[in-house]
DNA sequence: GATGAATGAGTGTTCATTCAT
DNA sequence: TATGAATGAACACTCATTCAT
């Protein structure tokens, strides 16, 4: 899918790279303080520091702002995530790796994860389809691992399970920043990884030594 | 915690309980439609059959409604989920029912909680704390039926990990109608809800039968 | 051609003509100063004595106010047009009748006329030609006059120079206004119309008594 | 009246010329699409081939803009028509010729003509006065042509009739362009001439051989 | 209790103009 | 002399809320 171009006045493209980057910056750190709709235009052009006249010559409209955020995030992470899967074969220790990883991830981009969460619905019919795109490229490449580690393992999991699973690791990713409010009541971050990790892999390790021997029947 | 008041000029509290009633009917539809910033007072009037004139009778400002609304889908959800659990005793079978029930009345009641789940974040410091509260009664639900079922199955699972399960058969029932999108495209409920179930199951079941025999180690 | 629905938001018809006839009476005002374009709603909303929100309460965009002042004035001025052309019977008498009836309703409501003239052009590409199409009907009114006349003077003009002359005679009119910076320096407005009615209609007299005598060949 | 200076920081006279004539076309063309209010600097930047920096090295002031593309019209229609009139004696023949000719360039000019009529209003009190004194000389000069016109043919016009004629004829030679939306539709430029000299001066030409034979009493 | 006209602070967006390079 | 990025005042329009009837 092809990138959503939003258009700039200006010409120089090192310039809106920097400009933008600003302006991601501040959107991201208002989005999440008051949310997309509570923020102004004018507000977000002071947090990146320049002028409401200046923002417009870097966007068409509010919603570029959103979109730019959305895709500057899912870039980010999927960026990372690649570069981490790349160095990977794919055993089962891998998927466990990349799992941790992308929670690591996550975490460190809480901010920015809980903003495109909780707004990337106010993006328009025209943004959004690019967007969620995104996000089933994420979860295709999770799948991929998954099978990688079923066939190193000698394992199988019907094709339906694989994708539930990766939906539910991306899930599970984004809920340690949207749910923080509770989870990070109860959890540190280290908890949290081994515990779903745990929980998502006990099945598949039936029979073996349970790394974190946490189960035991009887 | 005591459920949060909303003010009515009028006194009549069962004239109360009909006009409100409407109001988050319709409130309800239309926040689903273009969300709750999108979706004008007006239009809630309207859509709930009276003037702004009478809705301002029944509420103080926007976000009651929006309030309203939240209350009323944690309240359905909540009682629904509640009855279901009385009536079971509490083993693996009717931790499993109970999953496969809370996942139907997700799906039944899909809209209405992607709007509460898309907008939550909308609700004032006030009120935010009284509806995340009604997440954690559930998500404590939920713990309980794990609870019961692992002393009734004989098995074990570290606090955590319980808790763990039940915040994520919680997000796991939400998913369904927030992922819509992409899930609905390759899943029916019925695959969801057995797939679901298999894989958070399949480490409590190590050594027994497993019932969609789903995984073989080699 | 059917007349073009302005909307309003409030419903009572008594309150909308009246709120109407406020907002039409202070934009001609304004108009006339300053221009369509340089004209503010705001200065629209105050100079007819409400709020801005009121404003947009009876109209939904700005060039509403300016169709809605165009609609009025060609209305007013075809309806005392029509009224006085009624009421004749059509000979040369009345021709000239209807000339100075006309030139006077003109000099009447030269500040509409000037704005109508010129801001008229401002119009969108909908509402131009129902405000043209009234030009028209004007123009065809003195037409039928002309025509009328010439029958019952026993005279004869080619229907091309028929329709010039009905031309001649509504621009003349409009002139009388929009050349107001020049015109009433050089002509009261008697003298005006009765130097148009002279030169529009020396020709048709030829051979007879000239009645103000202002032409003679050598 | 002496010519309003427009300030440009550029020195190079020749330079000046220059870019001010691409400045006077590309205004033109857009005025003469959107009005003078739609067009931005920018556009006019754009159009006439340089940058908004350039183009404020020329003018002060947007209205400047305006100011120049009337004044240079307003040359142009005057430039030829003093040459056409210096060529002529002053009978009767070269009246019509000179209104013949006039409403030639008119037709000719018509986009400028258009602009120039409906944005000339938005000149500065400064600056509309040196435009509208140009128009003036322009009236004067056909009333210079009656006159000359009136002597030769032994004829006699009351000062006021030769007047209103002379506004007439130049009032009639812009609507051929600003209403060209109906009389274009109805005439050929030809007829519209030969029509309105005919309409303008059979009172002339009483008692003679009346050309297009259009009108008989009786 | 119900209505809906009135209000005006607030919002996204534009654009003439400036000035450092 | 030419450029175009930066500026911010100004604008059209919206909408939550009030209150007289």
């Amino acid at each position: 899918m092809k990138k959503r171009q939003v258009h700039a006045s200006v010409k120089d493209e090192k310039l809106i790279e920097k400009r933008r980057d600003q302006m991601i910056k501040g959107a991201v750190s208002l989005f999440k303080e008051k949310g997309f709709h509570r923020t102004t235009t004018r507000e977000i052009a002071k947090e990146a520091g320049f002028s409401i006249g200046t923002l417009y010559e870097y966007i068409r409209t509010k919603e570029d702002v959103l979109y730019l955020v959305c895709d500057r995030i899912y870039d980010q992470v999927g960026e990372r995530l690649q570069e981490e899967l790349d160095m990977k074969r794919g055993n089962l220790e891998s998927l466990k790796a990349a799992i941790s990883f992308y929670f690591r991830v996550m975490d460190d981009m809480q901010d920015e994860v809980l903003v495109m969460y909780q707004e990337a619905k106010s993006l328009s019919k025209d943004a959004l389809p690019y967007v969620l795109n995104k996000e089933l490229e994420m979860v295709a490449m999770f799948e991929q691992v998954i099978r990688n580690c079923m066939e190193a393992e000698g394992m199988k999991l019907p094709e339906q399970e694989i994708q539930l699973m990766a939906h539910n690791i991306f899930v599970q990713g984004q809920m340690w920043g949207f749910r923080r409010w509770v989870l990070h009541k109860h959890f540190k971050l280290e908890d949290y990884i081994a515990g779903q990790i745990e929980l998502l892999l006990n099945g598949l390790t039936k029979g073996e030594n349970v790394k974190h021997g946490s189960i035991s029947s009887n």
